[in-house]
DNA sequence: AGATGGTCATAACCGGACCCTATGACTGCC
DNA sequence: GGCAGTCATAGGGTCCGGTTATGACCATCT
């Protein structure tokens, strides 16, 4: 006893062509299935829809009301169900995405022309964020993807390796370690450092590095900002220990880089995603994008 | 490919009581049909609505979002299902009616008190007009009832006989015909006659029933309006020849009404309606409640 | 008048959508 | 390790909805 869409396709397309045999033919359908349809409707609502005569159907005003307010309805639904179907093909789209900011100065500006070349009208919301609030913006679902590192495993996460991120030695110019190919902790540690504040994960990354080779790191400086951290190490206020991905490309050759010589000085950077929760087509879409920045060629040094 | 509102109503259940299991018990449902219809919305828009786990679904973005939309539109529809019932039930609705001044004095009210005892919420918009124009308006579909007359049969009209107007001589208080129990047109004749404007009904009628009595009607005043006809009657300046209907029943003890001896003196008050249109369920009920109030005491005298 | 063309209604048949019951697979919990 | 809860799957029956063919009716033209 309830109604259906058909039906109230069936009663507009009636009305407005003013013809059974019409409607049937706009809708592609035989006109005795319309004829039911109608009839049908009228039984529903208890209504005479039509008065039907040997000469055509004449639409009651009941009838002209109802088809007026359900061709509203109608095209309502018609524009929900076009904009379902323009975010399944990834034509339109929103994704929420965290990112650790050393990797959206980097790897992200790349994916991202990348995804507007391919998807043009897809929208993405950056948010960046130190690696902790990454996950944890990802777990409680306030961002389809994170990109960002993972100390053990986390049940709630799931996890796709992007790149590896090494901490390097960032030198001043014209610096005495310049001759060598590599830097030891034990030689980094008797010069003055210049780190970012304990709380980022590119610190503790590189306490423990420096823990493993029995050492006790005691920077000289400390800044919140990586940009602040490279400005020091220019001035030659001491050697920067920082992420390779994190120095601006603009800025790497005015300035020395080194690797450093201990295996714990790298993170793996990856893609964060909720288990179990799947990702929407302009998610899939923008991940799609990242995986081939990093894959092709756009990779970091 | 297209969607149905089940799966909407679906959609919506699901989301807002965060379970299948629970949405089908709302919808009165099993839960494996239920399932069905969410995984075919699904598929019809491209779009994964629900992330599944042994442990529930849980909605996507995309699923609450189009449940959110999708749910105003089912509210809009059930909205106007709703009000169609109630026209239906003839709790709602309204009728246009067109109807004769005299009639709509006299008769109408205790029509549309009966009306509105029976069906509080039916509103009713009257259009007085003379014969000629309720037939007219009728025609054009502008009202879906009429009261007024017909002469000669139309094709595009069905009628119904409601009631048989007479016209009658209004006698000024202490006329000499005072004593008389009727009246002949001859006599009338030769008295100052008081009538309506030679464009109304009544007066078309009159003189087809002079002239039948082989006189020429020649009023000694006219009036357009009934109430104007009977104050000068009652200022003594002649005798009136009035539709019995339009005798308001507070004026007439104080006047003097006498029949006329004449079988064309009367004039057949019908309920016209288009033939081939049905009447909304408001104007089938409206025409029982004129049709109660001929048939039962409310009657003219 | 009779034929004709147009309208909607009806009938008979057929396929698929839909629903239900029963059962399975999986997780989280006691 | 059962147990309770979730959603998915399978099988079977019903009914909705569609098609074609035909009928009834009216208007119009010849």
């Amino acid at each position: 006893m309830t109604i259906s869409l058909r039906q109230l396709r069936a009663l507009t397309a009636a009305v407005e062509t003013g013809s059974f045999g019409r409607a049937a033919a706009r809708l592609h359908l035989s006109q005795p299935a319309l004829t039911v349809q109608i009839r049908s409707l009228e039984q529903r609502l208890g209504l005479t829809l039509f008065d039907r005569s040997a000469r055509g159907a004449r639409p009651t005003e009941a009838g002209r009301n109802l088809a007026q307010s359900f061709g509203r309805v109608l095209e309502e639904v018609d524009q929900l169900v076009a904009g379902a179907r323009e975010q399944a093909a990834r034509r339109s789209g929103t994704v929420h995405l965290a990112v650790l900011p050393s990797v959206a100065s980097t790897l992200l500006p790349a994916a991202l022309t990348r995804l507007r070349q391919a998807h043009p009208a897809i929208r993405v919301l950056l948010r960046d964020a130190v690696a902790r609030h990454v996950a944890d913006q990802v777990k409680a679902g306030e961002v389809e993807l994170g990109i960002g590192i993972l100390q053990g495993a986390d049940a709630e996460l799931e996890a796709e390796s992007l790149f590896e991120d090494k901490l390097v030695a960032v030198l001043p110019p014209g610096h005495r370690f310049g001759a060598l190919r590599r830097l030891s902790p034990e030689a980094l540690a008797r010069e003055p450092l210049i780190l970012t504040d304990p709380g980022s994960s590119v610190r503790a990354l590189a306490e423990r590095a420096f823990a493993e080779a029995g050492l006790v790191l005691r920077p000289a400086y400390e800044a919140t900002y990586m940009s602040t951290a490279v400005a020091l190490v220019r001035a030659g206020l001491g050697i920067g220990v920082l992420p390779a991905t994190a120095l601006d490309l603009r800025l790497t050759p005015l300035l020395d880089t080194k690797p450093i010589d201990a295996a714990a000085m790298r993170r793996r950077i990856l893609l964060l995603r909720r288990r179990g929760a799947s990702l929407s087509p302009a998610a899939e879409a923008l991940a799609e994008a990242i995986h081939v920045a990093v894959g092709g060629g756009a990779h970091i040094r």
